[in-house]
DNA sequence: CGTGGAGTTGAATACGATCAACACCGGTGG
DNA sequence: CCACCGGTGTTGATCGTATTCAACTCCACG
């Protein structure tokens, strides 16, 4: 068990929970959503957009958390949905005892890295959809998640990147080409 | 001056600056870069990419925080460039100090909370990117930055959208026939 | 067997990028 | 005072990439 699962654990309000692929932990239009900790099996979180068409935010498999923070530092309701894609064990958690006094100088910077690091992926993430082609965003995306690619169907990394299902399907009849 | 400041400033390695606008205080390929809290003035964040083209990361008017925090978090060279758009005073400090143990346990928090927001806002822009088309981000723009159209260049602001300042400048025309 | 979701492929379309020409303004220097 | 210049922004024509629409295959699962 790692060290941040026992911090969560310690935590009064931290409650465990098991889900069924397809449940929907949360939904959009949701009040105070909460952190959700992935310690088992692969979540996701996506938009729905005024067309009705669903944006992936970003997966999360086990070790990872997943939220809509916009909502829940600005006390809005949910923007995203959160969905099991496969059953999943996951703690739901409050943001603050990632900070709280209780914990050590080490485990505090240590939860701070954690989201540095986020910021850090996010900043990848924005600089990609700006400025690289369809093709070289997903090149980059097995290369840095490897193993997603053979646990979530193909429609929705499509949808991770930005980019319409058949574009992902061309795209990758283009790589097996040529290399 | 704010709370933040105070911080930043009593930690020893922490340097205060200034700059004439156009300055460059980060290039590409910078190493051990550290972030920046703006006093006073307007700074830019931006990538050039494989094709010699810029991108705008963020803007960062007085009271933000600008850098490479994936190259900080990550140990590599920065990928960004950090320039001023005006004559700017700023404090260039250690990423550890907002969450050093002599703080309150409030003022931890508080800087938790900066990071968060950040979050918040990175994965508003990322969902924007992804989903909304170019007039729509354009105009969740000036609502969310009002002031930042009358400090920047539209060829700047056109950049942080992730469109041809051509684009942002038949967007405009047409929001002011219509309305 | 059927049925529905997933993926592929092709044709037509649309949105934004690129290329190019021009107007405008502020500063500089003759 | 004016001529020149670079940076900025506008507009129109053309081009390219990705979307949309549609038909079809392939499986997994009832």
């Amino acid at each position: 068990m790692s060290n941040l699962e026992d911090i969560l654990l310690t935590s009064p309000k931290a409650t465990y929970k098991s889900y069924q692929k397809g449940d929907l932990i949360q939904r959009a239009g949701d009040l105070n959503t909460v952190p959700i900790y992935v310690k088992q099996g692969l979540l996701r979180s996506y938009l729905i957009d005024s067309k009705g068409k669903e944006h992936i935010y970003m997966f999360a498999p086990e070790g990872w958390i997943i939220g809509d923070i916009e909502a829940m530092e600005y006390h809005q309701p949910a923007a995203l949905y959160v969905e099991c894609l496969e059953a999943s064990e996951v703690i739901l958690f409050e943001k603050d005892c990632l900070f709280k006094a209780s914990l050590s100088k080490d485990q505090i910077l240590e939860n701070k890295q954690l989201l540095l690091r986020r910021i850090g992926r996010l900043q990848r993430r924005v600089l990609m959809l700006m400025g690289t082609p369809a093709i070289d965003r997903y090149q980059y995306f097995i290369k840095t998640y490897p193993e997603l690619p053979n646990r979530v169907p193909q429609h929705m990394i499509a949808s991770f990147l930005g980019i319409a299902p058949q574009t992902l399907s061309t795209i990758r009849s283009q790589i097996a080409r040529n290399g």
